[in-house]
DNA sequence: ATCTACACCTGACCGC
DNA sequence: TGCGGTCAGGTGTAGA
């Protein structure tokens, strides 16, 4: 369930703290990490040991990290890494190390004395003449995963060279093989929404299935598609050819505010599996408007003096939330 | 081509 | 106490 938000968080504490280290020794726990390794963890170790991580980016729930072998005879300043200027200036490996977190994954980035995490799969030596510490890949269910994909171009719409990822320190137009299919996300300033709109008249798939899929928008999971059709009014059956024009911005403008917010206050946790690099939880759990709050009165709704309660049901084999009052089917649109 | 079904996983929780 | 069933669900792929 780490979504958008709460990638971006790991994303932002990995370039607080890895830029420029330099990677050792490999340690694989569980190769089951690495399903979608080719050649396996052998694989892995041998093409990431003594590269320097000089650049970490993220599309929709993916995360990747771009790679220089360059970096060993850089001189490395006390008790760190290199610096930003040294950093620009190192070439390109072609191949990224791509990290998803899946349903419950996590990376810590920790002193390597401190014990190692029960569920930790693979672990990163980070070194540095003084400083020395972990990256660590935990991963209660094993949804996620490492594995090294080679960087292709990326390009607009117009045949346009474009930066793969909006929140990356290079902006380079380049991008991991196997993310390359995904879209951009909705906080991504390149996000086509024409090819959004476009999409959507074209499809006859529920709305919620519709903004699901990472081919047409990425990062909005189920928690956070709950919200943006809460925001938005929308029920999750509505055909998605059905959709306004008006109501399509208003859901994809509802998914920009929520992820924001939730971006704002650490991104969402019900537990202790999704935190920062730190290890610590979000808050956004208690800006929940729908997700998780069946049988609670629906907000909107008591506000104009209403009684509703959000109701849990069954779609698509997990649970949605709405509120029975503000977010119901059309006549036009019944019978999904 | 489009869509459905399933595999991949662990742990918390619930009813018996 | 134990034990089977259910739920949490993102992604990729096999099959219809």
């Amino acid at each position: 369930m780490p979504e958008l938000p709460e990638v971006e968080v790991v994303r932002r504490g990995l370039a607080d703290h890895v830029l420029g280290a330099r990677i050792g020794q490999v340690l694989v726990r569980d190769g089951r990490s690495l399903r979608r390794q080719l050649g396996g963890p052998t694989a892995l170790v041998d093409y990431l040991t003594g590269l320097t991580i000089v650049d970490v980016a993220r599309r929709g729930k993916f995360l990747w990290l771009l790679l220089s072998g360059s970096g060993e005879e850089l001189r490395r300043p006390e008790g760190g890494w290199v610096s930003d200027q040294q950093l620009e200036a190192l070439p390109l490996e072609d191949q990224a190390l791509v990290i998803h977190l899946g349903m419950s994954g996590q990376v810590l980035v920790k002193d390597p004395a401190l014990p190692q995490e029960k569920h930790q799969r693979v672990c990163l030596e980070l070194e540095g003449p003084a400083g020395q510490k972990q990256l660590r890949f935990v991963d209660q269910r094993l949804f996620g995963g490492l594995f090294l994909s080679p960087l292709v171009p990326t390009f607009s719409a117009e045949g346009a060279l474009q930066a793969a990822s909006a929140v990356s320190r290079l902006g380079l137009p380049l991008i991991p093989e196997a993310v390359a299919h995904i879209a951009r996300d909705p906080l991504d300033p390149f996000f086509d929404e024409r090819a959004f709109r476009r999409a959507m008249l074209a499809s006859s798939r529920p709305i919620k299935e519709f903004i699901l899929n990472q081919r047409v928008i990425s990062g909005v999971g189920n928690i956070y598609a709950d919200e943006a059709l809460w925001r938005a009014r929308l029920h999750y059956g509505r055909p998605a050819k059905l959709v306004s024009a008006a109501q399509g911005r208003a859901l994809l403008q509802a998914s920009r505010q929520v992820m924001t917010q939730a971006l704002a206050e650490g991104g969402t946790s019900f537990d202790a599996l999704y935190v920062n690099v730190e290890g610590e939880s979000g808050y956004f759990e208690r800006s929940l408007q729908a997700y998780g709050r069946e049988g609670e009165p629906c907000s909107r709704c008591q506000a104009a003096g209403r009684s509703s309660l959000v109701v849990r049901e069954p779609f698509m084999n997990r649970s949605s939330y709405r509120c029975p009052f503000c977010q119901r089917l059309p006549r036009r649109g019944r019978g999904s």
